[in-house]
DNA sequence: AAAAAAT
């Protein structure tokens, strides 16, 4: 029980108040330690209870003291803007019975706010590292009084250059301080930070980072080579299985997700697109919609393949196989959470044999296809219509037996629109100049358009839709072609 | 062959 970890009054009646009774394994291994003013280095990867496992024993230390202008009293790191702005959740959520100023230092929104936040002293800092020694180098922010630090999926900063600014903080954080560290690996990077930036660290470990796939149904998928074989191959798919409550569609490119984007949309699909270019507020609003149902399926880079936490996605779909096998790992990993089965499925296409050789080597064991094995839906219905789907009805008619039972009276009490009950609305498109579709997509598209009685006009106008997402960002920029921006400083040869 | 993060 929570009562028996240590925590403050204060906290445990928000965790109660949450809903939850029992904490996780993280938590409980790392929690007492934490309180007791421990570093801990923590093993463990999102979906397990990581975050609450340093919010709550940050929030029951924080009860003594007060922070002063610009010296922020803890400090959290965060790979990424989306996992930054969760963090903050967290501490809304668990910090309903505490005063305390909590600030988010990201990239990609106004100083102003942030600027306020740190003047009027805040408790905690959440920062991606960027936007930190941004205000750093401004003179705008003291590290000087940070008792807690912590550094949250270190090995994903390791993968984003992050390592040096890392190094950078912790020299200018004090000495004595409390550090905890999260990471689900521990390359040796990783081993060399913990060893000269913590000191006796209790080693709290959960789970290999393998297990999280043994929940997961995996199956790869062999598929043409084209973006329209591969489009087909992915509704195929997506429309076979009739288990699918929520689904990630992760792209190796950003540019490959405003086409699938739209592609998807106009075969009546209800989804969102998500990836580092699109702009912060429409990257929120649709991680927010995705969060709340409020559309099915998420077109992403890699942006959502790490740390999101999104407790209910019940199916992953790779449309491209992944560079590296370590984010297949990542990527299946955003579905089978908390001990749910998921299913996780890759498109292959002939290009993709080197690629999936890797996964298979990380893996140690060879992946299984789609066609090889005994069929889940998926299979049976790319058999009856013979790789083409055209003669389905259209989709969000046959909406009854897409879910689950488990699901069922979940979407019937959120239910709006009663023409439409599970195809909410996407979010608009981001506008972002990545998601233009490129050229020699342009005539494949029209192609696609052909479909006779699609249902989008439908839920273009269903209430929930707020009226600023549908007006444009900005005044319209003429048709942008981005190979004038080169640097000056390109070097020659 | 990529993505992410400061402007």
């Amino acid at each position: 029980m929570f009562n028996e970890l240590g925590l403050s009054p204060k906290v445990v009646s928000a965790v109660e108040a949450a809903g939850y009774t029992k904490p996780t394994p993280i938590q409980a291994a790392a929690i007492p330690h934490a309180l007791e003013k421990k570093d801990v280095l923590g093993l463990a990867q999102t979906g397990t209870g990581k975050t609450a496992s340093f919010v709550l024993p940050m929030l029951s230390l924080l009860e003594k003291g007060r922070a002063r202008a610009r010296m922020p009293r803890t400090l959290i790191l965060e790979p990424t803007r989306e996992l930054a702005a969760q963090v903050e959740e967290s501490f809304e959520k668990y910090g309903v019975n505490h005063k305390l100023t909590v600030a988010l230092l990201i990239g990609g929104v106004s100083f102003e706010e942030q600027n306020r936040k740190i003047d009027r002293g805040a408790d905690v800092v959440i920062a991606t590292p960027g936007r930190l020694l941004d205000h750093l180098e401004r003179g705008k922010l003291l590290l000087q009084q940070v008792e807690i630090f912590v550094v949250d999926e270190a090995d994903r900063m390791l993968d984003m250059g992050f390592i040096p600014d890392i190094e950078r903080i912790c020299k200018i954080l004090p000495a004595k301080r409390q550090t905890l560290f999260f990471s689900a690996t521990m390359p040796k990077e990783i081993v060399s930070l913990v060893d000269r930036f913590l000191k006796d660290p209790v080693r709290v470990e959960v789970s290999p980072p393998s297990s999280a796939a043994e929940t997961v149904t995996q199956r790869f998928v062999r598929s043409g080579s084209t973006p329209k074989e591969k489009r087909d191959t992915l509704r195929r798919l997506i429309r076979g299985e009739k288990e699918l409550s929520n689904g990630i569609i992760f792209c190796n490119r950003k540019r490959d997700i405003g086409t699938l984007f739209r592609s998807l949309e106009r075969h009546g699909f209800s989804v969102g697109a998500l990836h580092g270019d699109m702009d912060q507020r429409t990257r929120m609003m649709t991680l927010d919609s995705f969060k709340q149902d409020k559309i099915t399926l998420l077109v992403a880079s890699d942006v959502a393949a790490r740390g999101l936490d999104i407790p209910k996605v019940s199916h992953v779909f790779n449309y491209d196989v992944p560079h590296n096998a370590e984010d297949y790992v990542h990527r299946i990993g955003r579905t089978g959470r908390a001990g749910r089965s998921g299913a996780a499925f890759t498109i292959s296409t002939p290009e993709d044999k080197k690629l999936v050789a890797a996964i298979e080597a990380m893996l140690k064991r060879e992946v299984q296809w789609l066609d090889d094995d005994a069929p889940p839906a998926a299979q049976k219905s790319a058999a009856r219509s013979g790789g083409e789907d055209r003669s389905r009805p259209p989709r969000g008619r046959n909406r009854g037996d897409r879910r689950g039972p488990a699901e069922a009276e979940t979407v019937a009490a959120q239910a709006p629109a009663p023409s439409q009950p599970q195809q909410a609305p996407a979010p608009a498109p981001a506008r972002s100049k990545s998601d233009e579709a490129p050229r020699s997509d342009r005539g494949s598209r029209r192609r696609d358009r052909r479909e006779p009685d699609e249902p989008r006009v439908a839920f273009r106008d269903t209430p929930y839709v707020p009226a600023f997402l549908l007006r444009p960002l900005s005044p319209r920029k003429p048709a942008t072609t981005t190979t004038t921006r080169k640097s000056t400083t390109e070097p020659v040869g």
